[in-house]
DNA sequence: ACGGCGGCTATACGTGGGTATAGTCTGCTA
DNA sequence: TAGCAGACTATACCCACGTATAGCCGCCGT
């Protein structure tokens, strides 16, 4: 339960994939080196093939454990009503040492169950919100979700600009309050008014099967 | 004004550079190689050195290259009016074939010109929109702009599995419209209602300079 | 006591790919 | 016509790094 769960009596290879989550996180997958990994693991080259055929074979290990970590955290954590703050902090500070490599992997397009995963939670939670608002949704359920999914991992994925455009570190409780206080911010007080979005998405709608992209409004 | 604004006749050093944006966009910096954008471009390898002096010199050519995209797309848009949004389309049309890149680059903590750029048109936004209304911000500005343009840029940093999840692809009009609809539905319908994030603000502020991480509530 | 197996190391191989150098061709000025 | 400059190519170098092989050592069952 340790943040970092392993002082160094720890079977090697499970030494091995720490430090490579700590390698592939901090240099990404192709800079780092099976040779730099496995001296941070204290072990020789190669063992790391050994025990795990390739670096490719490692890099998917790796990518298994941090689903596994989610899911424990998110055991760990599984009430996820609002008013138990302490419960998700000490959650997200299990999840922390891992985010260099969960922002690579997410950016590149892999650790797709990790998403989806937390897509499903997003689900669970619009669910019950929906139930408790009168207003019609705009967007279907899965679609907000997806969304919604994106936006919160965009604070972990972009951490090193905005911890840059904030002035502040990190992983560290400065952020955490600017952050958290911006978040409820925006889900507490709507930037548009209800006539507004009906408007926007019936021109939407509108402009149909039209062109070509669009992703965002400007903010 | 092409989205790709580059038939076949543009000088070598350009054609390298497109070139360049494209395969560090889609396999990133480490794997494209030197001689496959040479080959791209129609030019030797030994050309590319010649122009931008090494790897690393082209990858700032085109940090350079980005950046000068969207000052020209900011430029030809500047009427950032939500009402106009054909304007806004045309304009993310063009920045749409240089998504690989942007999305790689931002990941990996480049491109700060790019994101504080967005943050900048992001308060100029949240200023109009503080001046006309009256409700208390539970976050300074900069705060929330920073969150707010994290979160816009997340649909492209992490379009893979947003497109995966939703099942569209994802530069495409599909996309646009699913999610447009859902961050309108987010802008236009509080998740929270103000007491409770007032509550949750202030429980926020009792924990204090408190513990280690912390980023966004579940969803 | 012993055979075998799995964790582990040392060493070597092969090569992809960034970099460096030398040389060619075209166009311009005088 | 000479001669220089800069765009461009061909070729070679070199080393970092993933991969492969062969072997050592300690443990366990019998």
């Amino acid at each position: 339960m340790a943040a970092v769960p392993d002082p160094q009596d720890l079977t090697a290879r499970a030494r091995i994939r720490e430090a490579a989550l700590r390698h592939f996180g901090e240099e990404g997958f192709e800079r780092a080196t099976i040779r730099a990994i496995a001296e941070t693991a204290d072990v020789s080259p190669g063992l790391v093939r050994h025990h795990f055929g390739s670096k490719d074979g490692l890099r998917e290990a790796c990518d298994e454990q941090l689903v596994k970590l989610l899911r424990h955290v998110e055991r760990e954590a599984h009430t996820y009503r609002a008013g138990d703050l302490g419960r998700i902090h000490r959650a997200r500070a299990e999840l922390a040492p891992y985010w260099p490599y969960m922002a690579r992997a997410l950016a590149e397009g892999r650790a797709a169950p990790l998403f989806d995963e937390m897509v499903r939670l997003s689900e669970l939670w619009l669910e019950e919100l929906d139930a408790s608002s009168d207003a019609e949704p705009l967007a279907d359920r899965r679609s907000r979700a997806v969304v919604a999914t994106a936006m919160s991992l965009s604070i972990v994925v972009l951490r090193q600009h905005v911890s840059r455009a904030l002035g502040v570190e990190m992983p560290g409780a400065d952020a955490d309050l600017l952050i958290s206080k911006a978040m409820f911010d925006f889900y507490s007080r709507p930037l548009i008014g209800p006539e507004d979005a009906a408007r926007l998405a019936a021109a939407l709608d509108r402009l149909g099967g039209g062109a070509s992209p669009r992703s965002d409004p400007p903010a």
